[in-house]
DNA sequence: GTGAAAGCGCTAACAC
DNA sequence: GTGTTAGCGCTTTCAC
C-alpha cells in the first residue's frame, strides 16, 4: 500500500497539516528540525502526494486539454510540441485528444476534459459550427482556439497564423519569378485557413493586375495523393498552367512528384510553392519552396495565452495572428 | 458555481446515493420515475460529474501516460495515434509526455505521472539505465515499455518490433537484387533498435557469405541532415559503395538527395534502402524501398496490454514483438 | 511552530 | 427502491 500523508505524520509524529505544509513548501513557520525530519522520512517511505487528493480541495489540477484533429497529420506534432514545452515549464501537464474532425468525437471530449477538471484547453475546432461553442461558452473554463477561430465563442481568445499574406506574399513572389497562369490547389474550402488562403492569393494576383485564368481553383484534400492526382489529371486533359500554389506542403510534395514524372521542369516550365514548411520540404529535389507557419510558436503562445488565463491575468491581446515567412528554395526560378 | 452532486439531489429531494447511481449507471433498483427526473435535471442544470472526486475514491483516473522522446519525431505520431484510439474506445484519456531523452524529464514525468495517479504508463525510454527501472519498479503501477526494453524493469511487459529480422530481409533483398559492397548509416548505437539492425545486416551478410566491406557501418543521428551530409562527405573523399541501408528513412532521404546531388543513379549504380516506410517515402523519386514497422499497430496494441494488466487480466504474453515488412520500391532494382 | 477540524465531491456498504 | 454514513487524501483556517 502506498504511503500517504497521514503515514508520514505519524511516523514523524507530527500532524498532517505539517507535512502538508513542508510538502508544498509553505513551512515558513515550520522549525527547520522538524522541517528536515519529515523531508528525511518521506525519501525513507518513498511519499508521494496524491494530486488528485489536493486536486479536489484546491479546484486545481494542473492540467490541460489539447484537442487536434490528429496528432499523425504533420502539422500538429510541431504545435502540440510547442503546448507541451510550455505547459510542462509552468507545472501542466497535457492530455492530449484526436477528434478527427468529427462533431460528436469533439463533443466526447469536451465533456470527458471538463469531468476531469482540466484547467483550460486548447483546441483546433473541426469546423465553424457554432453550437459547440455553446457548449464550450456555459462552462466557464479557460479557452484557447488555434489556426481557425470559432465563431460565436464568447472568450475570442485565439492564436492564428496570418494566412492570408502567408499565401500573399507567396502569390507575388510568384507573380515576380515570371509565372502568371498559376494554379491554386486548395485543402478543403470549409476550413477558415483554406479560404484565407485563397483570399490571399486572389489579392495578390489582383495587385498585380493579372485575370485568374479559367479552373484556377482546385479544391480537394490536404494529402500528397491528392496532389499527385490532381496533377495526374490535368496533364492526362490539359496542363495550362506555369505554376502551381499549393494549400500546403504535402499537396506541393505530391504535385511535383507528378510534375516530374511527366517531365515537366521544376522552377524552368513550372513554379511550385507549397505551406507548412514540413520538414520533408528540403529532402527533395529541386527543394520546395514554402511558406514556413510557426507551427511551433502557435502552440508555446497559446499555452502561455492559456495559462495567463488560468491565473485570472486576462491576455490583453483577444486574439494573436502571427507572420508567416516565405521560403524561397528551388521549386521556384529567381 | 458549478452544480454538484447535491445539487441534483436536493433539487430532484433524493439523496446523493441515488443520484449517484443514475450517474453511473447502477439503476437497476431505481424506479423509473425518479431515474427519469434526475435525468432530466442533470440535463437542465448542466451537471457534470467530478472525476477527480470519485476517482479519490475508486482509484483509478481512467489516464495513462504516455511518455516518449519527442512527438515531432515522425515515428512517434502514428505510435500516440495508436495508443489513443484504444484509450479512448475503453474510456481512457492519454497524458502526453516528451522526454527528449533526457534522464532527468523523464524522471519528473514518472513522478508527476505517479502524482497524478495514472492507471498505468506506456514508455519508450530513452535508455536501458536500470536506476530508472527502479523507480518504476517501487511503485506499482503497470508499464509498458514500447520499442526498448529497459533492462531490469521487473514487469518486462514490452512491445516491440523485430528489428534485426526487418534489417535481414532488407538486407538480403539488397544482396539478392545484386549489390554487394553495401554501407550501413545507423542510428546512435546506444539504442537497442539501432544494435538490433546493425545485428540483422550482419545476419545477412553473413547467410550470404559475403565479407562485410572495411567502414561499411557508420554511426550517428536518425535525421536527413545527417544521411545527406554523410553521403556528401564519403563521396568528396571515396565512394565505394553500391548499396546504402539506412538506420531509418529520413537518413535514407537525405542520402538519397546527396546520392543524386552527385549525378549517381539509384538504383542502377546504388541501391537504397530506409526504415520505418514514413509517409514521404512514396513521396520522393524515385520511392524509397524501405522496411515498414508497425507504428500504429504498437502504440495499439500497447495499450491493449496495460488496459488488461489495470484490469489485472494479466496477459499471458509477457513480451510481443511484432514483425515488420519490407516494402519494395524504386531504390532498389528488381 | 504546530495541530484540530471542516470539508472538497464523490462512492459503496449497508440499513431500512 | 432509497437513504445514511463513513471515508478517499488532502488543504486551509484558526486556535493554541
Amino acid at each position: 500500500m502506498k504511503p500517504t500523508i497521514k503515514d508520514v505524520s505519524s511516523i514523524a509524529d507530527v500532524s498532517i497539516a505539517t507535512v502538508s505544509k513542508v510538502v508544498n513548501g509553505k513551512d515558513e513557520n515550520i522549525s527547520s528540525a522538524t522541517r528536515e525530519r519529515i523531508k528525511r522520512i518521506i525519501e525513507e517511505v518513498g511519499y508521494v502526494p496524491n494530486r488528485i487528493a489536493s486536486s479536489l480541495v484546491t479546484k486545481k489540477t494542473k492540467t490541460i486539454g489539447l484537442i487536434i484533429p490528429d496528432i499523425a497529420n504533420p502539422f500538429f506534432p510541431e504545435l502540440a510540441r510547442g503546448v507541451e514545452d510550455f505547459s510542462n515549464k509552468e507545472g501542466y501537464t497535457i492530455i492530449l485528444c484526436n477528434s478527427d474532425n468529427d462533431l460528436e468525437k469533439e463533443d466526447a471530449y469536451i465533456d470527458m476534459l471538463q469531468e476531469k477538471m482540466v484547467d483550460g484547453i486548447i483546441f483546433t475546432a473541426s469546423s465553424n459550427r457554432s453550437e459547440l461553442s455553446i457548449a464550450l461558452n456555459k462552462s466557464s473554463i479557460p479557452v484557447i482556439t488555434i489556426e481557425r477561430n470559432i465563431d460565436g465563442l464568447q472568450s475570442q481568445n485565439t492564436i492564428v497564423s496570418n494566412n492570408e499574406n502567408g499565401a500573399y506574399y507567396a502569390v507575388i513572389h510568384m507573380i515576380e519569378c515570371g509565372y502568371e497562369k498559376i494554379l491554386h490547389i486548395s485543402g478543403p474550402m470549409v476550413s477558415k485557413p483554406a479560404q484565407e488562403r485563397y483570399k490571399g492569393y486572389l489579392r495578390a494576383l489582383k495587385e498585380k493586375n493579372i485575370e485568374p485564368i479559367e479552373n484556377h481553383l482546385i479544391e480537394g484534400k490536404y494529402s500528397g495523393d491528392w496532389g499527385f492526382e490532381t496533377i495526374q489529371n490535368l496533364i492526362s486533359q490539359r496542363f495550362d498552367y506555369d505554376g502551381v500554389f499549393c494549400g500546403n506542403d504535402l499537396i506541393a510534395l505530391g504535385a511535383l512528384k507528378a510534375l516530374q514524372l511527366n517531365n515537366i521542369n521544376v522552377p524552368n516550365q513550372v513554379g511550385l510553392v507549397g505551406y507548412d514548411d514540413i520538414y520533408m520540404a528540403q529532402m527533395v529535389r529541386p527543394e520546395l519552396t514554402t511558406v514556413k507557419q510557426p507551427n511551433y510558436e502557435m502552440g508555446y503562445q497559446a499555452a502561455e495565452m492559456l495559462v495567463l488565463m488560468i491565473n485570472n491575468e486576462e491576455p490583453n491581446l483577444s486574439s494573436e495572428s502571427l507572420e508567416t515567412r516565405l521560403i524561397v528554395r528551388g521549386t521556384t526560378r529567381v
